[in-house]
DNA sequence: CGCCGACTTGAGCAATCTCAATCATGGTGG
DNA sequence: CCACCATGATTGAGATTGCTCAAGTCGGCG
């Protein structure tokens, strides 16, 4: 949080070329927000390409009857992308700041000029592009074809270091988020983390302890594994086995 | 059918120079295939880009364990974008036609270097990518927070043309795809198209008649709408009302 | 101490799944 | 023409999963 956020060390932009990043960010504005603001809102126009450089944002879409449905939490270093309309005109889904976050804003006009002049950034964005759409490939296999347990089993997953037995791990987010995530309600994660309890998580809180991962693994449809989410935290990690 | 389907009347490629898209058809291969067979496999090298210029292609994603979650239905005009890996290496669904379909696959090396030497395909390329993610994000919303009825609602609608008070349609496909399409088991589906019939749905197995599109829309939701799916075939179609 | 928010737990209910039986429909062979 | 079968669709009954509502716990924090 002290050093300064910035670009560079975004993977999305690591093989775009310096010219076009310092023509790309040249007017950008580094903004601020606490717990609960928005970042813009689901139908405004899309002025900027939003970065996340801190924090965590979670992506909404409200369907006009007032429901709200959680579509991604986008973690330190990922884009907003998924927020832009095919058109580039305005936002299909709403951002708003879990707990303190920095982002970015790219001019979208300048964005979009770039895109043609710059075949590196192009190419960068079009990997974004098929990275998110195989997130969210992911999300719906899940949906569609897990329960509950399943999914919650699968996210705990994602959260670990590959290749461990065993691990400790902080949630990055408060339970109510994650159920969200998960599309269940919190009473429903409550008692999908009472299940695992029996095959060795231990839940305290707000920290989680990992007794056998591969075991998990395996109650989790036959050891499907996220393709090691780049998302999360590692830094909140602590483990122990190969890689520790 | 039996005129010659092109690239040419593929939307994703409208805006592409014809330079470029001369250069990027040079040893383009076109496909036929018959229901069920396989199009290219999950995990396969990725060879190809591939367009479906007739009939429908199926996305399909596997997990270890054996089950088999529907992703997609791809329609005349529509790319299988989606099935590429974010690193271009292989195919992370697997894609099977549905019915008789014709299906063109571009060389994908040709097509990464393409992407590098024509900004117009590159910005094509992107906003397909988008439009995808809109239909996944519109996936998870649906799937996350609506009841196996409203997701078929939600579905009948997004076969009727816009603004009109009543149509009738055909099912594009069967009840068993539409049921995997939706998330449900087919005797789910077939309960939902049950309670349907009290607001004004008949089906007479593969003929669907919508008395009044306005009440089945506020019946799904408020009235939530996809955006017009450009995905379902038109032709099929017949309506009366405003554009009738 | 007492309140508040986040979490957990319990009980009943609703949606969906599973398994199984039934019913059209179309094709096939006699 | 009809008996027969295969396939897709429908329907029923019971089990499961997840939801709703409500109460209870727990850990800060003023």
């Amino acid at each position: 949080m002290l050093e300064p956020p910035s670009l560079r060390d975004v993977p999305m932009f690591a093989t775009v070329d310096a010219q076009s990043m310092q023509r790309l960010t040249r007017d950008a504005k580094l903004e601020q927000f606490e717990d609960g603001q928005t970042v813009f809102r689901q139908g405004d126009r899309a002025l900027y390409v939003a970065i996340v450089l801190d924090g965590f944002v979670k992506l909404t879409r409200t369907a006009s009857c007032g429901d709200e449905t959680l579509i991604n939490i986008c973690n330190v270093g990922e884009s907003l992308y998924e927020a832009l309309t095919p058109d580039g005109e305005s936002y299909r889904v709403g951002a708003e700041a879990v707990g303190h976050a920095h982002v970015m804003k790219l001019s979208a006009p300048r964005f979009r000029y770039m895109l043609r002049e710059s075949p590196s950034l192009a190419t960068a964005v079009i990997e974004e592009a098929s990275r998110k759409l195989s997130g969210l490939i992911g999300e719906i296999e899940s949906l569609k074809g897990q329960t509950a347990e399943q999914r919650l089993a699968r996210f705990l997953l994602s959260l670990c270091p590959q290749n461990v037995e065993s691990c400790c791990l902080r949630l990055p987010y408060d339970k109510r988020l994650i159920a969200a995530r998960l599309g269940v309600k919190q009473e429903t994660l409550s008692r999908a983390f009472a299940k695992l309890r029996e095959i060795g998580v231990r839940t305290e809180t707000r920290d989680v302890t990992i007794e056998n991962v591969a075991r998990l693994s395996s109650e989790c449809c036959g050891g499907e594994r996220e393709p090691a989410l780049p998302s999360e935290r590692r830094d909140l990690i602590e483990s122990r086995g190969a890689l520790a």
